[in-house]
DNA sequence: TTAATTCCTATTGACTAGATAGAGATTTAG
DNA sequence: CTAAATCTCTATCTAGTCAATAGGAATTAA
């Protein structure tokens, strides 16, 4: 299960793509529009920067804006920040590969050999899921 | 990520399988080659008793064996039991669905939609790889 | 300068993961 | 029949994580 983290940072990123305004947005608006605790929101969006996922500008009329076009920016991308890997074991992660504590031989863990499997497959949807589509998505319902 | 129990678990099993015996096995005796802690080794098991995956046989010479043929025991199957839903949040989960908590309408949640096709993926793979199967594998190795 | 904003660190309460302990219930070998 | 071997159950502990909150420091536009 992903975490409620991951899912305020999914709404928030999918209101600025949505709004797809050039000015910054401030955390304020972000957090009422979409239910999501302020203060909650300020640490999320804090580490959603240091990954340049968005980008912020401080001081009057300051806020927060996407780090990079809306179609740039997958599913995965924002899981991997809030969540961590993809990977169902660090002994399959990609991005933040890590032996098992355990293990005798990851060449023959058949453990591995499936998880690894699941992996592949994870990503591969969740990486070709981007803020761009999904906002285009609302707009074809009528939600926007 | 898996918990260390669907860890232990799916070791534990998959030396049932290999060991292919008709005979139960004890607990200590899986423990001690898979390196597991007893004690825990033993709530663990209980878990997969009360789901059918394997059945105990109480008293002197008593012990674990699976519960059904070794090809019918599916990765996901243990998983479940172990760490809960495949899913990646409740709203996409296909054996213990339950709406979001502040989802406004779910029929048109991008999120949700992203969430559902990673779940299938997930699901497909992790259905489609069983023990007996991992338990081959072991054996080409020359593992066993 | 001042008001509005992000940035940073710390803290809290609830819950879960991983592990351990010990007594109880059951079965079978002898 | 008895005793040893085994699974069964309940309770507990510690460390860590998740979700949320608080308060003030730094920055910037007007």
């Amino acid at each position: 299960m992903i975490s409620q983290k991951a899912r305020y940072a999914l709404r928030a990123l999918l209101y600025l793509a949505a709004r797809g305004d050039a000015r910054p947005v401030q955390i304020s608006e972000i957090a009422e529009s979409e239910r999501i605790p302020r203060k909650f929101l300020e640490a999320i969006l804090l580490d959603l920067k240091k990954t340049g996922i968005v980008r912020s500008h401080r001081g009057r009329s300051g806020g927060y804006s996407l780090g990079r076009p809306a179609k740039d920016i997958s599913f995965a991308d924002v899981l991997r920040v809030t969540d961590g890997p993809l990977a169902l074991s660090p002994c399959v992660s990609v991005m933040a590969y890590r032996k098992c504590d355990d293990c005798f031989e990851e060449s023959i863990c058949a453990i591995r050999k499936a998880l690894l499997a699941a992996r592949d497959a994870t990503a591969e949807i969740l990486e070709s899921r981007n803020l761009a589509a999904a906002a285009q998505q609302l707009r074809r319902s009528g939600a926007l």
